[in-house]
DNA sequence: AGTTTTTCATAAAACGTTTACATAATACTG
DNA sequence: CAGTATTATGTAAACGTTTTATGAAAAACT
């Protein structure tokens, strides 16, 4: 069985392979007699364009790769479901670029559009893989680019980023409003973005609050559940206790509420524990954790819209900031009397 | 800045494109004067090697297609992950491809080879999406591609299992052991194998013990969070409730954790769980969950490689199947009295 | 009928590699 | 040193498309 290209197929409707090609790329421009035959053709053969050699003509590879730390992290796949989803829907396949946190491997990645391999990255890092040095004529000149969720210091790119200032503001002022003095908060990589807009946030809450800051109170996680144990059991053992943990990562906060648990305490009750992102179990917890919620789909969806926009050469927002929203379930609580 | 190339490269370092191609591809075969010559040119050059020129040339994309219900799931965004770090060992880049359970989706991922987008298939389903129907010679020309976790019905393609029924059964037998009676399980989704091997463990463990089998105790779930708090609810129900709630997979048995908390039981001294495949954080819930571990990197890393073999036409073993272990942490105890 | 315009299809030239084959240069043999 | 084996390079033909000229045929005007 001969392998069948487009010139089989021009062979089998008697048409050219330019034909061909035509009809399947562009059917408008061509006569509605020979499109049939030429589909028909097609669909006999069981024709599949081959798209190495479309990806070289038209120099595009219809690949797009998402540069991510870690998959395996809830708040992390789900973003690369909702961009898939969205990717499809425009025609582009998406190549996975897991970094497992290495900067390396994240120039690798990046690396895929030079050599063709891919058209376009969106990028979840503080980091940025890619040389933005100018060129002699003072020119940097970028692949089609997009910075989600954190941000690289470099300004001048498409950047899709969420309020996390705000959102640790909320979470913050909710502990705040329900009577919590001594709220301490459990942090991100401390060079993350997104962690430092947090941690404003929690700070400029309790400024607002009148609340006094205490740097004791600030614990140093990684946005793994690990760090949530290790720097709750710290935090307990302070004689002056915290009563509410805000945690940059609601997998940190489901590392607290079972340190809390294993040490006999009650949640809300004795300790209020918030989280950050809304992963889909932060709900089926228990208590199910409260939490600021990031909106995971838009963002995988806005994100994929705008890099398209890059790839196609239409003008897009520099800077698009999406919006948190405070979710509160079961997990926090008045703050406790005495 | 014109596009650099092979051309440029060659003429920059005076040989023809062919040794820049060969000093690059298989530098043995070339002389060590002239490789010299190249490499600088290429550094100087910044020459990155299209690759659709060379995977038109080669009839290699260098990608693999991994097939996945949902990455979201945390079973699945696991064996992703250690696919892809053995894949990048391989020199080979990894398509994403999430189904969100939809047939259709996985019949589009599955033709990425056959549009020579892909080289070979990693596929998590127990339906094939893929046409094996003989032609006239009688052969079935498949793609190179291996079937993982979930088998489809299809015999002759090659597989790597996990012993789910082994794995249940050892489940089950750590609930009778301690002295349980009643035994419910909440199942994943009905067709697939994993769920019916499981089943099958479940069941032989209980007869073994001289339990009689009540089908009443079998939960219908579907591997999600919410079947696991569903199901859990109806076992609740019964006047005759079940003393132990054996889970298909760890994310039921959050569920199912998390609604006898809210309905004042206490796990495991009212009710003991487990669950299957052992996720990150099964072990940082409270209380921790007992689970029948899958060993994840060793599944990712050994059906890359099984799907390696195919791709160099190497000799592969059809089979493989992998062990799992019980892994008896705090959701589990002993039935309770009376 | 002759001219212009429009529509449709073709031939051929890319796209950027790799590699079979041919040739040139070098090393080895007796 | 001629003759042969070996090694290193170059030439040119693929790989499977898309697309730009280009031309032929058909349609629409005088």
């Amino acid at each position: 069985m001969a392998k069948i290209g487009i010139k089989q197929v021009a062979a089998l409707s008697g048409v050219s392979i330019a034909t061909v090609s035509r009809t399947l790329r562009n059917p408008e421009i061509v006569s509605e007699k020979t499109r049939q035959k030429v589909n028909d053709a097609v669909k006999k053969a069981g024709y599949k364009p081959n798209k190495m050699g479309s990806s070289l003509r038209t120099q595009e590879s219809g690949n797009i790769v998402v540069i991510i730390p870690d998959v395996t992290d809830p708040f992390n796949s789900g973003i690369i479901c909702a961009i898939e989803r969205e990717a499809q829907k425009l025609g582009y396949s998406v190549l996975l670029g897991d970094t497992q946190n290495d900067p390396k491997r994240a120039e690798q990645y990046a690396e895929m559009v030079e050599y063709g391999q891919a058209d376009g990255i969106l990028l979840f890092s503080y980091n940025l893989p890619i040389d933005v040095t100018p060129d002699e004529n003072g020119q940097v000149n970028l692949p089609p680019i997009v910075n989600v969720c954190e941000s690289t210091a470099y300004e001048n790119i498409h950047k899709v980023m969420v309020d996390d200032e705000e959102g640790a503001r909320k979470a913050t002022q909710h502990l705040i409003d329900l009577g919590h003095k001594r709220i301490a908060v459990i942090t991100g990589n401390e060079n993350t973005t997104t962690n430092q807009n947090r941690l404003a946030g929690y700070q400029k809450a309790l400024i607002n609050a009148g609340i006094e800051l205490d740097d004791r109170l600030i614990m140093q996680g990684n946005y793994q559940i690990d760090s949530g144990v290790e720097q709750t059991k710290k935090l307990l053992l302070f004689k002056d206790r915290p009563t509410a943990i805000f945690c940059f990562c609601d997998l940190m906060a489901m590392g607290a509420v079972k340190v809390l648990h294993d040490n006999g305490y009650a949640v809300p009750n004795d300790m209020s524990v918030i989280g950050f992102d809304d992963i889909k179990f932060a709900e089926f917890t228990y208590p199910a954790i409260s939490t600021v919620r990031q909106p995971v789909d838009e963002i995988g969806k806005t994100c994929m819209h705008q890099l398209y926009k890059l790839l196609k050469d239409k003008p897009a927002e520099q800077y698009i900031e999406l919006k948190t929203d405070l979710i509160v379930r079961d997990s926090t609580g008045p703050a406790p009397k005495g």
